[in-house]
Order: C-alpha cells, then structure tokens, then sequence
RNA sequence: GUGUCUGUAGCUCAGCUGGAUAGAGCAACGGCCUUCUAAGCCGUGGGUCGGGGGUUCGAAUCCCUUCAGGCACGCCA
C-alpha cells in the first residue's frame, strides 16, 4: 500500500503535468508551518530554474489545477513559491481505514526480502554483564525487530567473546583452586577480575609464574587439549545460562548464541588463503594486509591478522567469523551493533573480507557505531565508587526509582506495582537510550528517564493506558468506520496515524530507532490533544462515538507496534 | 601528529539528502479537574544554531577555514 505523502506526491505530479511541467522531482512533504497549512510542495522554486519562469507563476498555475481535486480542500500558491496544500478528511480518512485493514498498517514488504545479521552482544564469557554492554543490547535488538518487521529474514547474534588470554586464566585460577569441577557464575564473578589482575604487570598482585600458565593454558585449550576443554565447556554453560537470564530480563532475544570459538576452525585455511591470494604479508614477524583504497586521503594502517607469535587476534576471529556467516547464512546484509570506538578495526576487517571476497559480491556490511553513555558530569557513567557499573545494579537502580515514584498512586496495590514497576522500568530505560540518536554519547540521567512527563518511556505508555482504559470502558468492540467529524485535534491525530509507514520504512533505512521515538512521542501528544478537546464515552451520536473509539483502537495499535520495535511493551494499568 | 565524530535555549535533545518566523521536553511563570487516568492539556518568557568566509533566490543544513571538546590510531578485545 502506498504511503500517504507518496499519495499526495502524484496529485502532485499529476497537476504539474496538467500544468505543462516536468513532474521529476516534485515530492510533497510535511509542512514546517502548521499555522498556514498541512503540506507543502517546494518544487516550483526548484523547476524555476530549468524552464526559465518565475516560482510564483509555476506554483499559481499548478495550485489552480490542484483546486478541482477533491483531495484537497486548500491549495494555494505563497511568496517565493511555494504550494501550501491541507487534505480533505475524506481523502485522509480514506487512507486511515486502508491502514485499519491492512496487514502492518499497509506497511509493505521491503522488496528484495534479504537475509540481514545483526551482531549486537559482544558480551563475554566468565565475566558479568556491565554497562557497556547495555546500549548494544538495547539498539541492536530495535534493529533487529526493525529489520525483520520489514519484512527480511533476520539472525540477531550474541557473537560471544569466548576464546581469548581470559579464558586460560580463569581455568589456571580455578585449578589453583582446585574448584575446576565445581563452581557457580557467582564465584566466576570473582575469580575473573582476581585472575585477570594477577596477570598484569601494573597489578599490586602480579603473579609471573600464574601469568605465564595462563598463557600456556590458553595455547593448549586452542590446541584441543582436553581437561583444558572440559573446564571451559563448564564455563562457557553456567556463563550462557546466567546471560540469557540476563538478557532476558532486558527482553532481548538472540537467535544464535555464536562465539569466537565457533570460528576457530576456519582459521587456518582462510590465513592460507590470504596468503596464496597474495594479500597477507610477512611485516616485522607478524602477517598484515593492506587495507587502502584510492578514494582514502590518508592511508589506513594496515590490518594484522596474524601475530609475531604466529597466534590470531580479533580481526583474524572476525574475519573467520564472516567466512562462517557466508558458508551458513550467505547474509546480504550484517550489521554490526558495536561501540564506535572500534570503527577503524571494523573498517578494516570489511576491507579485508571484500577485497579477499570473504563476503560475496554486493553484500553489505555496515557498522552501526554506538557512543558512550555518560553521567551528568559528562563522563563515563560510574558507580558511586567509581567503578563499573554492573547491568544488574542499574537495572536494579531504575526498578526501584520507578517503584517509588508509583508509591504515589493509592489506586495500586503493592503486588501490582511491582509487576508494574518493571514494564514502566524497562521502558524509560530503553526509550532514554533510543531517543537519542545511537551514533552520539549521551547523558544518561535515571531521574529524567523515569520522569512521566515530557518525551520518556512512561510518558508513552501512560498515553498508551490511557487509551486501553477507554477503550475497556467503552464496552464494545471498536470496529465502526473512521470518518473525519471536523474536529481539529481529530485532524491532527488523523495525519500523525497517517505518517505510520514512512517513519518505519526511514528508521529501517537509516537504522534510525530515534525517529520512532520521536514519532510515537508526536503521536502520543496528538492523541493527548484530541482527547481534552474531544468527548468519547459521553459522545451522542453513536456513529461519531464509534469512529472515535475505532481511532483510537488504531492509535493504540501503532503505538504498540512502535514501542515493539523499539524493544519493550505496556502495562494495563499505571 | 594523522584520522574521525561532536558543538543548536540555563539543562537534556530533535531538526542536518538546502526552504517560510530554528522545534520539543525539563527548569521558570500563568491558566485548566462536578464529566473518558491532571502521570494530562493550554499559554508566556527564553537562541549571534561555536567563530569567520563562500555557494544559492534561500544555509543550522552544502563547501572552505578557524576555535573548543571526545574518540581511535600494527601484534589487547
């Protein structure tokens, strides 16, 4: 179904044609100036130039030809040259009950459907869960929802950091131990930064002989050794088990629970194959490939894949990690959810795997580079000591702020806002992140997030209770036709339910989350202004009432599915 | 040093593939609850869009330059 500005876009086009003008070009779009109308077309100052006459006659002369169109009920040509346009109810509400009968809201498929990976854990094995981890769940699982409401097939992978020095030293602490047989994630929790310490050489506990064993640990654990193998087995089970948990609680769902581990095996014949391809190169003992293309104004270092030692390090695994992707899932699309401090890493394993045709022709590649969540003072968001912050505690931390803040509310029982607390929790959590656009850093402020005013999680859900709550009253099924009652709030909500499918289409384009937030939030406040202005229960004219009540059944149902892909859901009551 | 990102109201952020008077929220101030959840709605004040050039009928947006800050830069991941 096509969009309602693409709609608008060729009657557009339609009356330049009728007006003797090129029609290429000319796109309507929301207006900037609500005050003077709902649409504008810029596209006669654009055509001035090209067919040699003023703006304002263009735009006179198609504005007259889009008068007799009864999808418009004001078109009118303004000052430089523009063509201000507002819609008949009939003409919108025409679309919105399209919406109302269609599948995803008249949404279409992305065509071609695709195969899209989404990398979005990088959480690592033997060591809990922190804050850094948070934003990467938090958009990568948006996008994947995102990615796959379009319409594509979808993997949203954890891609786990299960095989590097630290592994060799949590077995060589815990046979120190003698707990190898019998440990829980509580006691890896410890053991990990304990044993992580000893191994370096800054450390007030840096232990030579246990650094050294760790090492050797982790060359026979890659060389298949198999006590070595057993223990990690055990470690890699109860860790996964305590994620998922974790994850869980976040909603976050991945659909592999892939590692560097899984990749291991390729390694050998891809550095073989670099190497016969002429791409890898012997320098200063290790083996690097060139990564510079013409269009770079200053080459880029060039990408080490293997050590002077002859080991592998993380561009080898995530190169081995494609060549994997390409024989199981031939992806024509992975995305990398991944802090954007790594972007130069990243760029040159994308480099490499193309030039190497790791990757087939016309796959995409793409790094969604995340930044920093801070604190107030602008740094690094910190425990009160100053140290990592847990992803337990700050969820913990959020829980219990909400809980307090629904203590307010008599009308709630203890056991309900409970339950409560945790939707509402997860909500401003989320939506806090999602708001801002992913590429920057941002403040992340609890207090403010959790706040059921302005453009938060709660504000959304607490509109969105609001609806179900009249709907509930209602004592009907919402199911009558939308016809516009010439209500102006009613209009207003209209256009904003009307923009559903041009705002996922871009957010799925852009991998943009922020702009369904800040849809939803528009939609949120036109519903808010139409539900002072306008009467519903008490509304006489039972067809009016109905159309009212199926309005706001829509509105609530795009709300819904918006806050779906951003990754969370709302309470029944608040 | 090189590369890269960022700089918009007191604070937190949109807008950036060029359009009309630069938008929200918070904070401040003023209204609105006998009626669908006031966790809401309506209104007021608040800006040299870091600075300077340029392109254009038109620039927060594009180009150049400059200042300030963040981040990354071969054998950690």
């Amino acid at each position: 179904m096509k969009k309602f500005l693409d709609l608008i876009t060729e009657h557009l086009q339609d009356a330049f044609e009728a007006s003797g003008y090129p029609k290429e070009g000319i796109t309507a779009s929301l207006s900037n100036r609500p005050d003077l109308c709902e649409y504008q077309c810029n596209g006669a100052m654009v055509l001035a130039k090209k067919v040699h006459q003023a703006p304002m006659e263009i735009a006179e002369k198609v504005a007259h030809v889009l008068l007799d169109n009864p999808a418009f009920e004001m078109a009118e040509a303004v000052k430089p040259g523009f063509i201000n346009l507002k819609v008949t109810g009939r003409f919108l509400t025409e679309y919105i009950g399209n919406m109302v009968r269609e599948e995803k809201f008249g949404l279409d498929n992305e065509e071609p459907k695709q195969m899209i990976l989404v990398d979005y854990g990088g959480a690592n094995v033997a060591k809990p869960l922190h804050i850094g981890h948070l934003r990467a769940a938090i958009i990568g699982e948006s996008i994947k929802r995102i990615c796959r409401y379009m319409g594509h097939d979808v993997l949203g992978d954890v891609h786990l950091g299960d095989w590097g020095l630290q592994m060799g030293q949590v077995i060589a602490e815990l046979i120190l131990r003698g707990m190898e047989d019998n440990f829980t994630v509580t006691d890896l929790e410890e053991i990990y930064p304990t044993a992580s310490k000893k191994c370096k050489e800054e450390s007030d506990t840096y232990d030579k002989a246990f650094a050294e064993e760790a090492h050797r640990i982790t060359g026979e654990l890659q060389n298949g050794n198999a006590q070595y193998r057993k223990i990690w087995e055990k470690i890699t089970e109860v860790s996964k088990e305590d994620l998922k948990k974790n994850y869980d609680n976040l909603e976050v769902y991945f659909d592999l629970w892939k590692g560097e581990s899984d990749v291991q095996p390729y390694i050998p014949a891809m550095i073989q194959d670099l190497k016969d391809q002429g791409l890898a190169y012997e320098s200063d003992g290790a083996y690097v490939i060139d990564v510079t293309e013409e269009t770079d104004k200053k080459e880029l270092p060039p990408c080490i894949i293997v050590k002077r030692d002859g080991s592998s390090l993380y561009a080898t695994t995530d190169l081995a990690t494609l060549v994997e992707r390409e024989k199981l899932y031939c992806p024509d699309y992975v995305i990398y959810v991944v802090d954007k401090r790594q972007s130069l890493h990243l760029e040159q394993v994308f480099r490499v795997s193309r030039k190497a045709h790791i990757v087939h022709e016309g796959e995409k590649l793409f790094h969604l580079g995340f930044g920093t969540m801070n604190g107030k003072d602008g740094q690094p968001y910190k425990t009160r000591s100053g140290g990592v912050m847990r992803l337990e505690s700050l969820i913990n931390e959020v829980n219990e702020a909400v809980l307090e803040k629904m203590k307010d509310n008599p009308d709630i029982s203890a056991e309900e806002a409970a339950k409560t607390s945790k939707v509402i929790a997860l909500a401003a959590l989320k939506y806090g992140d999602l708001s801002n656009q992913a590429t920057k850093d941002y403040i992340f402020d609890i207090s403010r997030f959790i706040e059921f005013e302005g453009n938060t999680g709660p504000y959304i859900l607490y509109t969105i209770v609001r609806i179900k709550s009249i709907l509930n009253k209602a004592g009907k099924e919402a199911d009558g036709e939308i016809f516009f009652t010439g209500e102006k709030a009613e209009k207003g909500l209209l256009m904003e339910a009307a923009r559903f499918s041009d705002v996922i289409e871009t957010a799925y384009k852009e991998l943009a989350p922020h702009k369904i937030c800040s849809y939803i939030y528009d939609l949120a406040n036109a519903f808010n202004t139409f539900y002072h202005e306008v009467k519903i229960l008490s509304e006489e004219d039972e067809k009016k009432k109905e159309s009212y009540l199926s309005l706001l059944k829509l509105t609530k149902e795009v709300l819904e599915q918006c806050i779906d892909l951003l990754g969370f859901g709302a309470p029944e009551r608040m």
